[in-house]
DNA sequence: AAACTTGTCAACCGCGAACTC
DNA sequence: CGAGTTCGCGGTTGACAAGTT
């Protein structure tokens, strides 16, 4: 079991430290007090330096933000790109990735990924998801137009609109943000004229179709987001 | 203009590892 | 070798800013 340090919850407890943000005052009296005689041990530093602060916040103070050799400011698109490499290889093992990003600090890294990063990646995720669902539905739809054809019984309804168990569920996700009435068709049937395509004519409706949407999805919408994003293709990816 | 929501990031907290005696 | 202390890491919180209704 884990033995309770001295410094563990105490600092809250003991009257008199300062909590809270850092004041230009103090910033300068412990920069000042480090480059004259270096940390040392950072419980008696504040006591030292004489400031109203426990150890463990002089320390993040100083490693975070005060250290002369930190980068601050906008991460670039090549940083972006490193950081969601290295996540991938290293996980939330922030102080790891650090040391593979000169000036950053693990502290910033982690907090680009939280609120930047992460969040852009979930999209793409939930984007990319829908585009297989939407792309297994058509050519799953093309398959049965080809199927129902051939054997040529008479059809009231298109098949996807006769909504058989397993056959919807199956595709549908709570991930998913496409509601689709099957391109091609109306909400009641077929469009127009359509019920009077022969099989074939269909399929190719629907594979031409289907590479449109793909297309619109990579082209105008994925790739755009990773080129505004990090600058390249989907090389944070493929190459990890 | 005010109220509310969302985004950002500095600071804190708890824990395990490493170190010291 | 065991107990106590210090360090460093990762997760979470909360204050403030910016944006939206």
């Amino acid at each position: 079991m884990r033995r309770r340090s001295s410094t563990d919850n105490g600092d809250k407890e003991v009257v008199g430290l300062k909590r809270g943000p850092w004041t230009a005052e103090e910033d300068e009296i412990l920069t000042a007090y480090i480059q004259k005689h270096g940390h040392g041990n950072w419980r008696t530093l504040p006591g030292k330096a004489g400031l109203q602060r426990c150890g463990k916040s002089c320390r993040l103070r100083w490693i975070n933000y005060l250290r002369p050799d930190i980068k601050r400011g906008k991460f670039s698109l090549q940083e972006e790109q490193t950081i969601i490499q290295l996540h991938a290889l290293l996980g939330n093992r922030w102080s790891a990735m650090a040391a593979h990003l000169p000036k950053r600090t693990d502290s910033e890294i982690k907090n680009h990924w939280n609120t930047h990063l992460k969040k852009r990646l979930i999209k793409l995720a939930q984007w990319e998801s829908a585009r297989l669902e939407a792309e297994a539905r058509l050519v799953r739809d093309s398959k049965q137009a080809v199927a129902l054809t051939e054997s040529s019984p008479p059809q009231e309804q298109p098949p996807y609109a006769r909504s058989e168990p397993g056959q919807t569920e199956e595709l549908e996700s709570p991930t998913s943000t496409l509601s689709f009435p099957a391109v091609g068709h109306t909400a009641n049937g077929y469009a127009d004229g359509e019920m009077g395509l022969n099989a074939s004519k269909r399929v190719e409706k629907s594979n031409q179709l289907l590479q449109e949407f793909e297309e619109t999805l990579m082209d105008s919408d994925i790739d755009a987001w990773f080129d505004d994003s990090f600058g390249v293709g989907n090389l944070a990816f493929s190459s990890v």
